[in-house]
DNA sequence: TGCTCCATGTAACACGTTACATGATTGC
DNA sequence: GCAATCATGTAACGTGTTACATGGAGCA
């Protein structure tokens, strides 16, 4: 399974909380990993108990529950382990062109509205990782190993939303034609 | 949900039987939506089941159970429902980003090999997409919306191959670099 | 007081994966 | 005869989604 081990990773970078991982997943990993908060609950609870995290409560918990995740080295050893498995390849669930499929056979189904909103969706997220990249690797800093490995992650980030955005409008273009 | 409204689609354009779209999704869909077999046929038996489409023993089963599978008016009536429902943004999965960024943390990990494997396996995506795209788009052929759209998808598939082949060969050269 | 956000969780269910199994056909 | 491919299926399990629920904190 890799959220246990995107969820190390995360936790390695900064010991936090679950709802400040389903916070990062949504945003900064969302791109290329994405995880309800349930989910992380769940298996935070599962890593916990396998002795790969600890848990302490949260210095500003105040009277909520709050806990603290770090990585135990069991979970370090073990995400060393899990990085040399052989990697699937992605596999895709688009839905959006399923639909577009759908009305090349049975349409015209008036799909450009969905498709300008996906645009719209694209340049969100487009617009945050740009933030992303300026705050987290701007050009003046030490380029170490890391950061150059996680901002080319980043930037393919960056380059899938433009193509997204740049697919859809040619989409949009050809749903306009005649016939 | 969204597997049976593909397989629903891909029998319109041509009845086929369970195996037949397995091999589709393997190969020509596949790039933007998966299914294994087992997936395939459990739904081909609850739509059978809800009416939306219906089976017959293929012509050249012989002693096998081949049976091709044709789209009812209920399940076209149910596709055209679906189509104008919301599409959900793509979410990503990509465990080898995943471990690239554990690499990123706790490496060096001698990733290299692995994004070499990818590579490959792209290389592979795209020379099979353009094989399809030579044969089912040739650029003489009369341009109906049908095959734009059809095409444009097809596209993107062929632009996602090439794009990932390259940032490999960046994320190699990285990985390659002095810390 | 009521709204939004922070923070965590349970339960039920749907979907996806993996292992296993069967038998026919095709080509060497 | 053997292997690969065609063709379909069952069963068990793991993952992912959805609905529901609780309560504190901050703000208007």
């Amino acid at each position: 399974m890799s959220l246990s081990h995107a969820l190390l990773t995360s936790l390695l970078e900064k010991s936090s909380s679950g709802y400040d991982l389903a916070r990062r997943f949504d945003k900064s990993i969302g791109y290329f990993w994405h995880a309800t908060h349930q989910q992380i609950y769940r298996e935070l609870g599962r890593m916990e108990e396998a002795l790969w995290i600890a848990s302490v409560t949260a210095p500003d918990a105040g009277k909520t529950r709050k806990r603290i995740y770090s990585v135990l080295p069991l979970g370090r050893a073990e995400l060393g382990r899990w990085v040399g498995e052989a990697s699937p390849v992605m596999d895709l669930r688009d839905e959006l062109t399923v639909r577009l499929r759908a009305d090349a056979v049975i349409g015209p189904l008036g799909l450009g509205v969905e498709l300008e909103r996906h645009i719209l969706l694209h340049r969100d997220s487009l617009q945050r990782y740009r933030e992303i990249e300026q705050r987290d690797f701007p050009p003046d800093r030490p380029q170490t190993r890391r950061l150059r490995i996680n901002h080319l992650i980043l930037q393919r980030g960056i380059a899938y939303e433009e193509h997204s955005i740049l697919w859809a409008q040619q989409m949009l273009a050809v749903l306009d034609e005649e016939g």
